[in-house]
DNA sequence: GATAGTTTCATACAACTGTTTGAATTGCAA
DNA sequence: TTGCAATTCAAACAGTTGTATGAAACTATC
């Protein structure tokens, strides 16, 4: 067991080369050497880089899946056991974009490294993506009590929706910033959370609040 | 100049490739391999496996770039100079996901190349996508003369989640059929077309029509 | 202080990568 | 047919990668 000081070095030194570099540019090499350690002790500590780079991603994106899960269990409560929707979208993007965006996002190691996760695809990252529908499911649950009336469809549409435009605006920033010239302000998170909630919500609400899917021409509703 | 036979089975090699198991997992040798001509036929053909890759991207994404700008054209034309804003949104996101999604989306080559090419950020690829700026400031002008009330940064936000919500689906089309359960029907691609064009006009033209904006909590406009 | 178990270290390994080379072959014009 | 350029080919190159090895150094227990 002993001191875990070479295992922690490690751990940070790959995230922040990870986070500056990306995956694909940083070699087992390059992060012994920034963690003064010796080439070995990465397979004797992890096992193998694959194993390194999960346990930071799992760490990390554990820690987001927990802030979520806290949110909307506060907004529940808030609610006497029903969340409305808005604070439903709010509790599901607003901690991914909060870790990941923001004026201080140059200083965080760990926001940079979960951008480079959602931007490059490696395998061990894409394993463990694949098991987060568990998790999404719980907000699915959430928002069909908060819109008994909606088509189910329409939920999960709208749940897809937000996650899009939560990620696409992590993975993209720069590009609407060239594209916007600077006028769309990235650093301001909480007002793009709030943007990016009334537009899920107007998307989920609008039309007739009955079950038959109405606000769009749906072809085949299979 | 000559047959050009060598040149385009690398090139139809190397997009069925990549469509099948990405750039990461794709060498040189198996395309040669694919391609059945000599491993330096590659590099005399194109000089590196970047400029492949580079040559296979360009010519897809300069198709759609076509596509786009035609749809938006016609539309121009047919409003007399001026398209309505549901036309230019269906022109920016209609042939993107037409290309990718569909019944027969696991036969099209192409498609699944470029949905590889979303995925996979590769440096000759992420090089290509930096110059696409020019072309979307066209959809952002063409948005401007179609909505000339609404704040300039409201349109970028909209041109931003149009075009995150079109490329997130065709992304992550896997997790919402998971996740839906296979109610979210992927094989409609014109039903998603007008879902998304509808939640976009509908996040562009709610609250008030006047340039301050106002329906959502931003804290700094900048 | 000897011992057993853990951790570190330098080094080597084996495999794979994109690229280059220079000779052989081909196709075509004179 | 001859000559010349374009193309193809087998082979090797030079570099990098993640991983394995076995000895050395450490640490804590008895």
């Amino acid at each position: 067991m002993a001191s875990d000081q070479t295992r922690t070095s490690i751990l940070s030194a790959a995230e922040r080369l990870y986070a500056d570099r990306g995956f694909g540019d940083v070699t087992l090499r390059d992060i012994v050497a920034a963690a003064d350690v010796n080439l070995a002790a990465v397979n004797y500590h992890f096992g193998s880089k694959d194993e390194l780079i999960a346990e930071l991603f799992v760490t990390r994106s554990l820690a987001t899946n927990r802030e979520r899960l806290n949110e909307l269990k506060a907004a529940e409560e808030a609610g006497g056991g029903r969340a409305d929707i808005d604070s439903i979208l709010r509790a599901l993007v607003g901690p991914t974009l909060r870790g990941c965006l923001g004026p201080d996002r140059e200083r965080s190691t760990a926001a940079r490294f979960m951008i480079r996760a959602s931007i490059e695809s490696v395998p061990p990252i894409r394993r463990i993506k694949n098991r987060e529908i568990d998790h999404l499911r719980k907000f699915a649950a959430a928002m069909r009590r908060a819109l008994p009336d909606r088509d189910e469809v329409e939920l999960y549409w709208g749940l897809h929706f937000a996650l899009a435009m939560a990620h696409q605006t992590i993975r993209d920033s720069e590009r609407l910033t060239k594209l916007s010239e600077g006028l769309c302000d990235l650093d301001d998170v909480e007002g793009i959370i709030e943007r990016i909630v009334a537009v899920s919500v107007r998307a989920l609400t609008a039309g007739a609040p009955a079950k038959a899917p109405e606000p769009v021409a749906v072809r085949r509703a299979r």
